[in-house]
DNA sequence: TTCTGGGCTATAGCATACAGTCGTCTAGAT
DNA sequence: ATCTAGACGACTGTATGCTATAGCCCAGAA
């Protein structure tokens, strides 16, 4: 999504100092009209939500404006309204006159995430498979391959993109650009607040998937959506089976 | 996630110069930690979340900051970032370099909004009618009878009300917040998009509520979602009805 | 020790100022 | 008449400055 990988240290005090510069137009030679330059609020608010996701910046803690704005190299206008939209997507809270705070996720919430997904994610691939043309169900399988390549290398981070860009692929396949806005939207809540006790299922999913692929193929909707509602069901079974984990773990040590 | 500071007159019966002041802080005997002052933007956006759903600004239409910050007797930067928020939350499109543009709805893009509140609000009758207690199921039929008598005064406008607080009271026995978020975003741009064509189905409506209580009462959770899903898609189909019936007067005319 | 009150500092909220870009209008050339 | 170049006006994007408030610290009293 961005590239502005890199991580910064943690710990706060000095991160690595992450500089953004106003993308400097192109001499433009065909100039399109459509593509503009992106402004700066753009640029961080990619950053913010990126630091927010992997745990540079930790839930409840406090984001203030100066610090982010230096960290970046820009003024704080840029910062203030990239915060107006991190809230409204539900990255981090706003409290007058106190300034954002990464939102502390309740167990609760998660919870009520992932059914949500669930309920979303079962619908898109009901609508995918009632449509679904030859050369979707071809994408697909190609997908599917990918992940299979992924698991036979053991490759996990490869192992999570094929992941989501199937999901990702089904959801288009619907045609619902609406149901996929909202889709986008829990379904990185929900990596988030999963990441640090998220692991793959592996074999196990990709199988579900690849019958899931034969249902959307046979363009049997009443399927589809109950395959994507047991497949999703599924991981929540195990998000919650870590969670358990971990917690005694934690409890134990 | 959106608290709604004040839901404005509505009606727009000023159409003049409004003027937004800070809201002083009273001279605070008790004072409440929790309930701060709203900043300024929140009533911005409010003011202009409701211009556009009266339509006093038509979709399309040129949102120059300078003109609302000075008819609402405020500086540019509070408008700018309720116009961030306004963005993500459908209602504003921000366009680099030449500012934002009231949202203008495609009829794919509509139709898209109902099938998915479909969706989502039968998924909410029936998380409802799992966990209905008798307390909540009475005042269900408290709001039903809210709504005949509406329908017996024939009102109106006391009638639409009422119908969106029993939508709204069956959402939140859900106990689903993230679901209860995303119906209220969804639902608000179905009632804005359709707003010109809608009018409440009336009688046949209502006896749909009361037999959907009823399944509620009796806590069938399938039959509720059932119902609820066979309720909007009826108000959808009424919709479609009405909006050919207006493209036909549009071609006479 | 514990509680109360007053100042102090950090920070958000808002306003103002400046710079760069987009679109348009007009004048001049073909 | 049509097309192009250049200048102008309007508006957004970004930076800086100002003010008020929230939370903290510490002194002093009970």
């Amino acid at each position: 999504m961005t590239e502005w990988g890199g991580s910064a240290s943690p710990g706060g005090a000095n991160g690595g100092r992450r500089r953004l510069t106003a993308a400097r137009r192109e001499p433009r030679a065909a100039r399109q009209p459509l593509e503009r330059p992106a402004p700066l609020r753009q640029a961080v608010y990619d950053v913010i939500a990126e630091m927010i996701i992997n745990r540079e910046l930790r839930p409840g803690e406090h984001l203030v404006e100066n610090e982010l704005a230096a960290q970046l190299g820009v003024s704080r206008q840029p910062v203030r309204e990239a915060l107006q939209r991190l809230q409204s997507e539900g990255w981090v809270d706003l409290r007058p006159a106190l300034g954002a705070f990464v939102h502390v996720p309740t167990e609760e919430e998660a919870d009520q995430l992932l059914a949500t997904r669930t309920l979303l994610e079962s619908e898109s691939a009901r609508l995918a498979a009632r449509q679904a043309t030859p050369e979707q169900v071809e994408r697909l399988r190609e997908l599917q391959e990918a992940g299979e390549k992924a698991l036979r290398d053991d490759d996990q981070v490869e192992l999570v993109a094929a992941n989501a860009a199937l999901h990702a692929y089904v959801v288009e396949m619907s045609g619902n650009k609406v149901l996929a806005e909202l889709i986008a939207m829990v379904d990185r809540r929900v990596r988030w607040y999963y990441a640090p006790i998220a692991r793959s299922r592996g074999r196990e999913a990709w199988d579900e998937h690849a019958e899931l692929i034969e249902v959307i193929a046979g363009r049997n909707g009443r399927r589809a959506g109950e395959m994507m509602r047991r497949h999703t069901e599924r991981t929540r079974e195990s998000y919650h089976q870590r969670r358990k984990e971990a917690a005694e773990r934690e409890a134990l040590g």
